[in-house]
DNA sequence: ATAAGAACTGAACACTAGTTCAGAGAAGTT
DNA sequence: AACTTCTCTGAACTAGTGTTCAGTTCTTAT
């Protein structure tokens, strides 16, 4: 054995991983996923085309472990916020808004990992990714009935359609395109924080002080 | 002048036209989408596939038209359904429980109009589509508020919402799998309409008999 | 019947981006 | 320094589909 992985060279190598993930993740924030081809991803990591599949098989698991990547900076945002709420409503409250408020954040990128079209099929990841912010929800919710805030319902129904709502209400082609301004984004997420907490059949949402502020993140990191 | 379009002549033409369109519609709703291929389709409708070009200019076009073409039989259907309601509130229960059947009767065909990834651009006459469909929520959110049946609030939002809300549910990635049992099927579309008009405010819509029993055809029409 | 115009065919073409790989360059060991 | 092994490069390759078009078939008018 003449050759070794000396610990330099291990690092190099996954932080060069990690900035091939970075530079996808910024390139789709900024072009959708569309704009995530290997040329310019593999431009932005400063690496040449071939380099990349050194690190991922295919441009599939490249985009695969990129939507996993996103999804667990979420579904770690969702815990923490709800985790900090004082109890089982408003834990559901500050998880949907926790998600209202990502998403408004980085429309792009949000489509991108969530339906826009893609080349090479991730339907595995992208199912992978809703089935985990969906559970998280849907532990909240279940939490709420249990403690005699919410109707008994399907909530695994119940939400997969809140995750619709917020998606398609703020993400989606029909989102308003005015969302620049930070006043109406906020009264976006609120009204449809506010949509989706009666849905699952919260009364009075706003009176019970439930509809937290959101805290806007003035520009919520996208690199690595 | 030698040649002129004789009546029967036309008549063949449009005929064909409609032919390659329903090959499409069929492709669709068997495959989804991505099967919406010019070779396929042109063989199903009984052409080769340089004649698809001589009614439709690109793939782009027959797949804008396809989409305009359900989403306008998919309009008809919920004003009939919401014109025949008794009143503003159960015009857009019927409304609303009309999409839910709709979609979960043609999954395949309404995943593919709505959101399924394509080669082409067709955002365009996807957004024309959901923006319909939108728009007459829309409106009949609009009646309920002025009956005094529901609060203020954002009706476009709002319907985006309730339409995002019914195809995560029912239609996306995440909807149950086993909606082929007729039984589950009708659970999952009342489920889903309660939830949806909750979310706008209806109050205990099942007491209130909005949500009507859904009529399930056995097997809507897919061809032309 | 015949000529002219229109419609149809389907194999060939073109384009786009993902993927490969032979050679160059680093890194590690003796 | 010499040699081995790993890593990187980027131009060339590949594959899958949308699109074209020269030749054929059908339709119409005289």
């Amino acid at each position: 054995m003449v050759y070794r992985r000396t610990t330099q060279v291990v690092k190099r190598l996954a932080a060069r991983r990690s900035a091939i993930l970075a530079a996808a993740r910024e390139t789709c924030a900024n072009g959708g996923m569309a704009a995530v081809q290997i040329a310019p991803v593999a431009i932005r990591a400063n690496v040449a085309a071939g380099t990349v599949y050194r690190y991922f098989p295919s441009k599939a698991d490249l985009i695969s472990e990129l939507i996993a990547d996103v999804s667990r900076d979420e579904l770690a945002a969702i815990r923490r916020a709800a985790d900090a709420a004082p109890g089982p409503s408003s834990a559901l409250a500050a998880a949907v808004t926790t998600v209202a408020v990502h998403v408004v954040s980085h429309r792009k990128l949000s489509w991108g990992i969530l339906a826009e079209p893609v080349e090479v099929d991730v339907t595995e990841s992208r199912l992978a990714s809703r089935r985990e912010i969906a559970g998280e929800i849907e532990l909240r919710i279940s939490a709420a009935i249990r403690a005699g805030h919410l109707p008994a319902q399907d909530t695994a129904l119940a939400a997969a359609a809140l995750l619709g709502a917020l998606h398609e209400a703020l993400v989606g082609p029909m989102a308003p395109d005015n969302l620049d301004d930070q006043a109406k984004l906020r009264d976006a997420v609120q009204t449809v924080t506010l949509l989706a907490l009666r849905a699952v059949g919260v009364m009075d949402a706003r009176a019970r002080g439930l509809v937290v502020q959101a805290v806007l993140p003035t520009r919520m990191a996208v690199g690595a």
